[in-house]
DNA sequence: ACAAGATATCTTCGTTACCGATATATTGTC
DNA sequence: GACAATATATCGGTAACGAAGATATCTTGT
């Protein structure tokens, strides 16, 4: 699993949400540093979709535009979860072996 | 930058090391959980040679066997830092979600 | 009235990092 | 003698992604 697709399992964990909303908020939670592309946003819907992962929720219609809600499954929210598990411990075998180095232990 | 880069970085960071120990090492640090092959490890370094992330160290013959090690730059570890910084900014954000969905505030 | 920007969805196409498979060769173990 | 471990390398396929653009409505500023 790749960045936006973590970035965007993530944001649907809080709650369902459309797809603009989704682009707003996942630039918001990686601090600005991933903007989805309509073609990466999309494109990983209807994968996620595919596999399980999230189910389309609810349409509204919002001053004219229509809204389509996704929400994610309980599987959804389990292959998050493992895969949060997975990046913590690259993360902190990376922010260890970079702190010894700095230290002169290189 | 996508977890096998990301780990063979992270091996590299705390000792120069030649390719098949860059297989042991990043299975052990990810907790068994990515064994790397022979084609992506050889893709990534010649990648991240070219990237001047990563550059060729020395070669030993040990038994008989060709070991040809490869280090990580300055720029490699200023990379490896970077990346470590993202990942855990959106390891936290998903585990705070996460817990937050635990607790009942899905 | 008009332009520009924000909101909102969707499609097509190209790239690329990665994986699977395979090849080669030596050493050590059962 | 067969198999696992050590060690490097190449080739072909693909899935996820990014770039770009199409479409349409509403809001804001000039």
């Amino acid at each position: 699993m790749r960045e936006p697709t973590f970035l965007i399992l993530t944001a649907l964990a809080r709650e369902p949400m459309h797809g603009y909303g989704l682009i707003k908020d996942v630039a918001q939670l990686s601090g600005g540093l991933v903007e989805l592309r309509p073609g990466t946003l999309y494109g990983a819907l209807d994968r996620l979709t595919d596999e399980g992962l999230v189910t389309p929720d609810r349409q509204e219609i919002v001053d004219g535009r229509a809204r389509r809600y996704y929400r994610i499954t309980d599987a959804g929210a389990g292959a998050l979860r493992d895969e949060t598990e997975r990046r913590r411990v690259g993360v902190e075998a990376a922010a260890q072996r970079l702190a010894a180095r700095e230290l002169g232990f290189a």
